[in-house]
RNA sequence: GGCGGUAUCGUCUAGGGGACUAGGACGGAGCCCUCUCAAGGCUCAAACACGGGUUCGAAUCCCGUUACCGCUACCA
């Protein structure tokens, strides 16, 4: 009764000609699912045969970023440069079959009657003079070694799939012009690469870039002449900027390198990243990996193109940093703390239980790491500065700021003991007996803490803090007003 | 220009002919909670691009129009 399905085998094929961009991230993370779900596999090809555009540093680029958010590859990774043998001997078996020829125009020829054309308001498509040329002549022209390109023969007719997000979709044969497939100097052009390397790496679903569909009746011919049946083909929705266009370097951030820097975690990232352009159907939003995986269908696939909104993202993050445990935050935060020199190895290490309720309590109301990097400062010995708004808000009248603090220090000190509720018990009878609202002595109090109007609640603050750390903090806020005091 | 694709709140989306007074989320406004800020709870404003069909009935199906996007290289 079970249908012996062949498992599938999908690819993420990136070039290296930069960073890797959160579209290529997202195209990477569906295939991924996919593959998960179905018990597939998922390949990585680097797409280099432009190699003036191409480098190993964007290449590594492509690596880390995938590695950081969790998509791993099955196979050894494939690089197209090294197909170029196959590419040609593809290309030939093309020439043999007569389904290719070669063509001797010129760029420059070719410049010529393009501009012809559009000077005649008239679309260009390739005329097959080259096509027409007598047997004679192209083996004379071949002898005397003049450089051709290849050229595939759309043949006539239609070509149409059905696709996995869009359903039927066709060309007719006759808007195709003969495209080359192999450049003068023997390296194939992308259809033909393409094209090769996914019957190399038989795989069965391409899923990519919208942006690819005029792309693909020019792929399913070359499949057909090379004797292959083409795979399926799932075309994604882009993803454009808040602007509507196409998101790029003028819409600030867009490699996922950028958002690993500003303190989005990977987890969060991808749920967002798969919430463009794929819905699990239903209300659902915030995901794991693991619950994508089981969720995943190509039919919950969009048609069309998401724009990328970073505010929701950074809910969403804030969203995946309270349910994460501290355990797991640990190793994100950490070095973004020693690179802001908060702290050390060291003094994390020797107060790890203290470090981890830190954790705790910074990441409810915190949107990135770093903004807890931000709110973690005042927990750690050493100078805080002062928020000047903070300071003009809670600390008006120094003098009388000043003698607070003073009582405060005395009840904190007289407290029971450095517990929550003791200390709490303290600055409330303090209130009481000042017959002030308790807000009137926390907000100064918060103040000469973190030096900040925000933070985590008081007694929080003071139990993370420790006598000791509080005291200082205390004499340095003494020290400040005094200094303002004129 | 040619060809192709797409069209639900500002944004991400639910919706598969009657369950739609079109749901959720972000963002916005407000209220509650409260030592601040988050978080959380509640409330409000906010959309089926337009025009024709098909049908007893259309956000859902078909056709046009419009707008937007993509491709149109010896780039990928």
């Amino acid at each position: 009764m079970a249908t012996p399905v062949t498992p599938p085998r999908v690819r993420f094929a990136p070039s290296p000609t930069g960073y890797l961009h959160v579209g290529g991230a997202r195209t990477a993370l569906f295939n991924w699912l996919y593959a998960r779900q179905t018990g597939g596999t998922f390949l990585l090809r680097i797409e280099d045969t432009d190699k003036a555009r191409s480098t190993d540093e964007s290449e590594r680029a492509i690596f880390e970023g995938l590695e950081w958010l969790g998509l791993n590859w099955d196979e050894k990774v494939v690089h197209q440069a090294l197909g170029l043998p196959r590419h040609q001997r593809d290309a030939n078996f093309l020439l043999e079959t007569g389904a290719a020829y070669r063509c001797f125009c010129t760029a420059a020829e070719l410049d010529a009657l393009r501009q012809e054309a559009a000077a005649r308001k008239d679309s260009f498509k390739y005329d097959r003079r080259c096509d027409l040329l007598p047997r004679a002549e192209i083996a004379h022209r071949v002898q005397s070694g003049m450089p051709f390109v290849v050229r595939f023969r759309v043949p006539e007719g239609e070509t149409e799939w059905d696709d996995a997000v869009h359903g039927r979709i066709a060309f007719p044969n006759k808007d195709i012009e003969d495209f080359v497939i192999l450049r003068s100097d023997r390296t194939p052009i992308y259809n033909l690469a393409v094209v090769s390397d996914d019957i190399d790496m038989r795989i069965t679903l391409v899923m990519r870039g919208d942006d690819h569909i005029s792309n693909t009746p020019k792929q399913i011919l070359l499949y057909r002449a090379l004797g292959t049946e083409p795979p399926h083909f799932a075309h994604v929705p882009m993803i454009h900027g808040m602007d509507g266009k196409k998101l790029s370097k003028r819409h600030g951030a867009t490699a996922v390198a950028d958002y690993q820097k500003e303190g989005i975690l990977p987890s969060a990232m991808v749920n967002f990243l798969a919430l463009m352009g794929w819905s699990p159907g239903g209300d659902r939003e915030l995901m794991t990996l693991e619950e994508m995986i089981a969720l995943f269908s190509l039919e919950g696939l969009q048609k069309k193109a998401a724009i990328f909104d970073t505010r929701k993202l950074e809910w969403m993050n804030g969203q995946h940093l309270s349910r994460i445990s501290a355990m797991e935050l640990e190793p994100r935060l950490t070095p973004a703390l020693l690179e802001e020199g908060i702290a050390t190895a060291e003094m994390l290490e020797s107060r790890r239980e203290w470090y981890l309720e830190l954790i705790d309590l910074l990441k409810v109301r915190a949107r990135t790491v770093l903004d807890m990097v931000r709110q973690a400062a005042p927990f750690f010995a050493g100078e805080i500065t002062y928020d000047s708004d903070a300071v003009e808000k809670q600390w008006k009248d120094r003098a009388a700021t000043a003698e607070l603090l003073h009582a405060v220090q005395e009840s904190l000190a007289a407290a029971a003991a450095w517990t929550p509720e003791s200390l709490e018990q303290a600055l409330r009878d303090l209130a009481t007996t000042r017959g002030v609202a308790a807000g009137k002595i926390f907000q100064p109090l918060r103040v000469a803490l973190t030096g900040l109007t925000v933070s985590p609640g008081i007694f929080e603050v003071l139990i993370a803090m420790g006598p000791e750390l509080t005291n200082q903090r205390l004499r340095d806020a003494y020290e400040f007003l005094k200094a303002s005091a004129v």
